[in-house]
DNA sequence: CATTGAATAATTGCACACAACTTAGTTGTG
DNA sequence: CACAACTAAGTTGTGTGCAATTATTCAATG
């Protein structure tokens, strides 16, 4: 066993990457990637919102957001809004394509719970809880918090 | 509580992120990345290594560390060298400048390991298991194990 | 010995992440 | 109203990840 695999850190990243992998084998014939499945999601389930809310749900900001979105919109997937009522905001809003995606990559959630290993729905809900928590901790090291 | 925080793999995919920006808070003085602070790891544990080795041991393939260790090499970290039995290969060996960080980062495996929030050595130790398993399993779901 | 096939790094192109900065629009205060 | 402070999104620059390709070297085979 190598150095690296005996820290927590390393595990994660690892366990990420090959994760994303995944997600990118079954997404190819959608032309998506992860992070823009990741917005899909936030889509179907909550709707149409603000650049901001979007990056609050996922943890992004602008500087990743904005290109994603734009290179989502050339697809057809979402379209953006200026709000009248303050021209600061741009709403995203799912297109009827993307509500087509949502019965196409149905079948992708099973998909990647089946190829996570876990053997059933608690060990799920309990590697989640853990993980959340982690994250939750290793913001309070982070000075943006403030 | 949104819908991405049902997902094991957004869970995952945030965790990493938290883990990585906590990293670059403790590397920024040394200029330093994650993935650089983990090729540093690995010299300091296994010493001079081919670059196909490292990849091996990180699972990155060489378009991600041939630029990499450019910065280091830049940086004055370490050293490449051709094999001179076999002028493909090339080695990584860590400069004398490395070894000194390995003293200068001392404090960073405990700061991090602090700042997981995991309460004992015996959790951390089944994390890591529990990522291990998930990330060979999504391995499987990959066709380059082929 | 010449040719072919495999192995090893490096390069190229694309898509994140994220810090730092810019631009445009809004709000609060006098 | 004037204007500073704030907010939202976009832009820029750097550093990964990773697939696909390229260049070089080595090894095996006839």
């Amino acid at each position: 066993m190598a150095i690296v695999d005996e820290m927590v850190c390393f595990s994660l990243y690892s366990a990420t990457r090959a994760t994303t992998r995944a997600y990118a084998e079954l997404l190819a014939p959608w032309g998506l990637t992860y992070p823009q499945y990741l917005v899909l999601v936030v889509l179907w389930s909550d709707g149409e919102q603000s650049v901001n809310e979007l990056g609050d749900l996922l943890q992004l900001d602008s500087g990743t957001l904005s290109p994603l979105l734009r290179r989502m919109e050339s697809k057809l997937l979402i379209e953006r809004k200026r709000v009248h009522s303050d021209q600061r905001i741009v709403t995203i809003a799912p297109t009827p394509r993307a509500a087509e995606l949502r019965r196409e990559l149905g079948h992708i959630p099973s998909a990647i719970a089946h190829a996570t290993g876990l053997p059933d729905l608690e060990s799920a809900r309990e590697l989640i809880a853990t993980l959340q928590r982690l994250t939750t901790a290793m913001g309070e090291l982070n000075p943006k918090d403030a």
